[in-house]
DNA sequence: TACCTGAGTATCGTATCACGATATAAACTC
DNA sequence: GAGTTTATATCGTGATACGATACTCAGGTA
């Protein structure tokens, strides 16, 4: 069922390649639209990192850095700039007081909701372009 | 069936988000993967777009700029990088004089070789953290 | 308390790279 | 063959992720 170790095929390698341009176009279409409505990616992963935190609506520095697989530092300098935006603030933490909380403001919530919405459309819309490759040792017609 | 229009509910903003974690987390590895061989990511793609062309195991620079969703002027600077270092050359094209016929090295080959095969079994390894989400009316329990 | 080690956050300088603006040459059209 | 479009190339600029470094606080040990 599994290929490990065999050479690709052509086919295969139209397969990777298929699956990582529909990655660039989705990336693409985000980048697009995220910045049409003054927002740079990375902003808006952040909020839509912040917003879907599992179980909470908020996160520290270094649970953003693994959701966002950045260094730390590296979210560090995107929250100053979308602090500065006005989309996020600091907080203290509830139980840390070396950690940060990071939260949406009213205007992050906002912005967030119509750009999710239109990238939930577009997931809709781009369907199958976006599905990862399957290998199988017989491949469909 | 579809739920365009309607407001997104934290489950919603949590399926978007955790989609996105899981291409940051294919890029991050194949980052790593490929810079442990000497390339950069871009140049990863490049090769892979090379020998991933439908038809083809050629491209033109438009062809590239196209399937990478970059600008052709920056897929002219990736091509003189990853000439440079000996991964494509250029040769003429065959029917247009202004055109350019991209082709991968021997060397190019064998490294897109390997590097294709990692992140094949790492596609296989993630499984449905690469899924895109999908929307019904009544979602599964 | 005093100390130590590690974790969380922040700052700064650097390097990479995608882009816009611009240029040149070939193809196409009339 | 003059004008328009298409394909590739060059150059300067801006954004940003990173490594190195520093500082603060937590948790343990004596």
């Amino acid at each position: 069922m599994t290929t490990e170790g065999e050479p690709l095929t052509k086919r295969d390698f139209e397969a990777l390649a298929r699956f990582r341009f529909g990655i660039r176009s989705y990336l693409r279409f985000s980048e697009e639209t995220v910045r049409s409505h003054g927002l740079t990616p990375q902003q808006y992963q952040l909020l839509l990192a912040l917003k879907g935190f599992p179980e909470r609506d908020w996160a520290s520095v270094r649970e953003l850095a693994d959701r966002l697989q950045l260094r730390h530092n590296s979210v560090v300098e995107l929250i100053n700039r979308a602090q500065g935006q006005g989309l996020v603030t600091r907080a203290a933490h509830p139980t840390d007081a070396r950690a940060v909380r990071v939260l949406l403001t009213k205007q992050g919530e906002k912005v967030l909701s119509q750009l999710s919405a239109l990238h939930r459309d577009e997931l809709q819309r781009m369907g199958s372009v976006l599905m990862p490759p399957v290998w199988s040792e017989f491949p469909p017609a």
